[in-house]
RNA sequence: GGGGCCGUAGCUCAGUGGCAGAGCAGCAGCCUUAUAAGCUGCCGGUCGAGGGUUCGAUUCCCUCCGGCCCUACCA
């Protein structure tokens, strides 16, 4: 409608883990993978078929019959060659990581998959050697350095990962004593320190020093029970809430740990199989499960005397959901998009300087994501999603020297049969049997790619695939979630791949709570489904409740707020059935009064309407809804039925049916009608397209542009002037309520009115000359000068009320032939009419 | 706990370093030619709270309270 053509192809994620719960929910787990995904497919087909009935309900103007699907197979082999791309560029990478691992699944866990429990575990107090404790000594301006055994001192609940321990850190801003125990030197928290003296069960204790947590940083300790050193690193997590203000770092086995790790470099050390147990190399507890290497660590400390103390704590803990038992944490070799290795970072960051933000808000809060996210970790553990495509060495982990060409070469056959066809596929078939480079070295990839990686390339895999769509896009539109979501995949990889983002704007809106401002949640009872008002009070009233609230923030909604939305469309929607009703006999061709020809109040209302439309346009541009429905709304309740409509009615009904008078005042009606139309259109779409067949030929309002309204050289002037004139008539309507208030009048028209005024005031009133009360809807209305302030007399009238015309004057009854009419009546019914000029 | 945002009348929203606005709702009337309509008037606010900057703060700054999204939920 603005001129553009703005196609919109509507698309749906299809792969990913919750359609394989539902999936595992309805049939259970024990299915064969290659059926676990046809059945995966066919839900998410059945998904996709109910969740665009509903847009379609809701007026929603796509490419219905020609959707995405990411599990389309040329989608799915697309994704794959976008992964080959960014392969190619060097961002992609094989590391490890530490993922939530059930042992009784024997595989990663999803986040959803996790559920928190308590759990009562050993809480261990264990003591590090200093190594070099002259070292130690020197950090805190000690004489000497003979002051041994010293000890750094952590507290742990998992004494099962101090075999991957490869780090011990403390708070760069935590102050840290020096104590002197029977056991020797302990370094402790000082605000801790009081309390682990106490748990140990030493009675006599000394400060020998203290020392900043910072100033500790780089201090080589002794692994407790193996024969390597480890370093004490600074973490901001580490916190004084329990323990000693010093944690135990390992890689492999947390979260903050390989956060941390990643810093200084630590081994991401991981001795823990698939099965949950110990590596058989493993010194101590090669081969036990970790429960029993639990219990191992544990005596081997005792024997040793670096265990401290041991007590049993109860803590929240993470559950496998499906079995119900605890979950560790294990790194296994995983796919990262590095956001460091050949500049994407920067890409990135560039990217969201180069876009456009509504609001404007969002470019802080994508910039200060891109900034401290880790590398992005592409790989997943599971059945229902697109395929890593490569092949791997199977000693070295290397990726196959002809990873490319294979790729593609997979893609070609995902194209024909889908993500199964990789499944399927025997590395034989494209590597051969013998040799090098053959099935015999080199084996395929597990892992599937994770969801987000489909959703972050839908702009390669669509909009540079289909006829007709233009890349980048110009709006990513999306709730304020998805800036972790597909805001984010979608600009790494269009970073990756073509250098810029894939998208030139983005558009964030917030999320519905109820009219408390608080979340919706079946507990609460305060949901409300769309489907429910598309219901029960139509989409119209859906969209036009959508459109009228600040999207920037929360929407709120609830049944009084729903019941204004109502009101607010049923006042636009009358307004247009009145300019419907009085132009039913008007043909724009035929009956059409030039502009010059019009009155000074159409006018008017054309400038007005003119200057409505282009707030509204402006609104639009910048996608600011709410703003535009207030104006629209505004414009039909204040401008249209409190002003124009409303002394327009005595024209429409009173003067000859193709006079001038009226038919100007329909030429005037006419271009608002044109206008409100097409200018709802966007937001109460089906109402817009009602009156669309009623008033025009062409198929539909959406194939038309703007209405484009006279251009009147005057029209500030007209502005200006009537903006003068609404506000004496305010006078003038304020003074008549006083009098019908005691009794004097009822209807308006049943007064006289005097404005009582001088300069300006005087010359506007005046120049509008008999025509004066028709802007009042007073039967009898003059101006006489006087000065000071403008104001207004009223005297009510005691004529003959005309039963055509309703105004109250001396000439009714004045013709014989027409009794009950008025002079002005009969003139327009039998003679030449009145002539106006102003109102 | 961290990051981002929001808080103006009962509801939805404007607004500005200088008297706080509109529509709807409510109340009181009018009209019966938009009629499950229309018109008029009235009522309604500590601009979330408390500090600070300023001649002056709803507006700029800080703290707090409440709410929303993301993230971390720990050794």
């Amino acid at each position: 409608m603005d001129g553009f053509d703005a196609p919109y192809v509507p698309g749906w994620d299809c792969h990913g883990l919750p359609i394989e719960l539902v999936v595992e929910k309805a049939h259970g787990k024990d299915i064969p993978a290659a059926r676990f995904r046809e059945l995966c497919r066919e839900y998410a087909a059945s998904q996709v078929e109910r969740q665009k009935a509903d847009f379609i309900r809701l007026g929603v103007l796509g490419d219905w019959d020609n959707p995405y699907l990411t599990m389309d197979y040329r989608f799915e082999a697309d994704i794959i060659r976008e992964l080959g791309k960014i392969q190619a560029n060097g961002h992609l990478y094989l590391g490890a990581k530490p993922v939530h691992w059930c042992v009784d699944c024997g595989s990663a866990l999803a986040e959803a998959e996790v559920e928190y429990e308590d759990k009562t575990s050993p809480a261990i107090d264990v003591a590090f050697p200093v190594a070099d404790c002259s070292d130690l000594a020197q950090r805190l301006g000690l004489e000497a350095g003979g002051d041994c055994p010293a000890y750094a001192v952590i507290w742990t609940t998992t004494p099962w990962t101090l075999p991957a321990n490869r780090a011990v850190a403390v708070h760069p801003d935590f102050v840290y004593d020096l104590v002197r125990t029977p056991k020797g030197l302990l370094i402790l928290a000082r605000d801790l320190a009081e309390a682990a003296i106490k748990r140990y069960g030493f009675e006599t204790v000394e400060t020998v020093a203290q020392i900043k947590g910072a100033d500790l940083e780089g201090l080589t300790l002794q692994h407790p029970f193996y024969d390597f050193q480890v370093p004490i690193i600074l973490a901001d997590f580490v916190s004084l809430e329990a323990g000693v203000g010093l944690v135990h770092i390992a890689p492999g086995h947390g979260h903050d740990d390989y956060i941390a790790g990643l810093k200084y470099g630590l081994e991401v050390a991981n001795p823990v199989g698939d099965d949950g147990k110990f590596y058989a190399d493993t010194p101590i507890v090669g081969s036990q499960s970790i429960w029993a290497g639990n219990k191992t660590v544990l005596q081997t400390l005792t024997d040793n005397g670096h265990l401290l103390a041991e007590e049993k704590i109860q803590h929240s803990y993470p559950h496998c959901w499906r079995h119900k038992t605890p979950i560790i944490f294990r790194a296994t070799r995983q796919w990262f998009i590095g956001m460091d290795k050949e500049g994407l970072r920067a890409k990135a960051m560039q990217a969201v300087a180069d876009t456009e933000f509504f609001p404007a808000w969002g470019r802080a809060r994508l910039e200060a994501m891109m900034k401290n996210r880790p590398d992005w970790c592409v790989s997943r553990q599971r059945n229902w999603g697109v395929p890593i495509t490569f092949f791997m060495h199977k000693q070295t982990g290397e990726l196959h020297p002809r990873s490319q060409e294979l790729l593609e070469e997979v893609a070609k056959r995902v194209e024909q049969q889908g993500i199964e066809a990789w499944f399927s596929l025997d590395a034989k078939e494209l590597l051969g049997e013998s040799g090098e480079l053959s099935a015999e070295h080199y084996e395929k990839a597990k892992d599937t790619l994770d969801v987000w990686f489909d959703s972050g390339v839908t702009h390669a895999c669509l909009l540079k695939e289909r006829e007709g769509l233009k890349h980048p896009a110009d709006l990513y539109l999306e709730g304020s979630d998805q800036h972790r979501g597909w805001f984010q995949s979608s600009l790494l990889t269009g970073c990756a791949t073509d250098g810029h983002a894939p998208y030139e704007a983005l558009l964030t809106h917030g999320f519905v709570v109820d009219g408390k401002g608080m979340k919706m949640s079946k507990s609460k009872g305060n949901v409300i489904a769309p489907q429910k008002v598309s219901d029960t009070l139509g989409a119209e009233i859906l969209r036009l409740w959508v459109a009228s609230t600040d999207y920037s923030g929360e929407l709120t909604i609830s049944d009084e707020i729903l019941k204004r939305v109502v009101e607010a469309y049923r006042r636009i929607r009358n307004t247009l059935r009145f300019l419907l009703a009085n132009t039913a006999d008007f043909q724009m061709a035929e009956h059409e009064v030039a502009m010059d020809r019009l009155l000074d109040i159409d006018r008017y209302a054309l400038a007005l309407t003119r200057q409505m439309q282009e707030e509204v346009l402006a609104d639009y541009r910048v996608y600011s809804f709410h703003t535009a429905v207030q104006r629209l709304h505004h414009f039909c309740s204040e401008d249209l039925g409190a002003f124009y409509l409303d002394i327009l009615k005595d024209r429409l009904y009173t003067s000859g049916a193709n006079s001038r008078a009226r038919r100007a005042a329909q030429t005037a009606l006419w271009h608002i009608l044109q206008t409100l139309t097409r200018l709802m259109a966007p937001i109460l779409s089906f109402t817009a397209e009602e009156i669309w067949a009623l008033t025009c030929k062409s198929d539909s309002v959406f194939l038309s542009v703007w209405h484009e309204l006279p251009r009147q050289a005057d029209a500030d002037g007209l502005l200006g002037r009537w903006a003068r004139l609404r506000e004496l008539r305010g006078l003038a309507t304020k003074r008549i309520e006083e009098f019908r208030a005691a009794g004097q009048v009822g209807s308006s028209l049943q007064a006289d009115i005097v404005f009582l005024a001088d300069g300006t005031d005087f010359d506007l009133l005046a120049s509008l000359g008999d025509d004066l009360r028709f802007v009042t809807i007073t039967s009898a209305a003059r101006v006489e000068r006087a000065p000071g302030d403008t104001r207004v007399e009223v005297a009510p009238l005691s004529h003959e009320k005309c039963e055509r015309c309703w105004h109250v004057r001396p000439d009714v009854n004045v013709d014989p032939a027409h009794p009950g009419l008025c002079g002005r009546c009969v003139s327009n019914l039998f003679g030449e009419g009145e002539s106006r000029a102003y109102a």
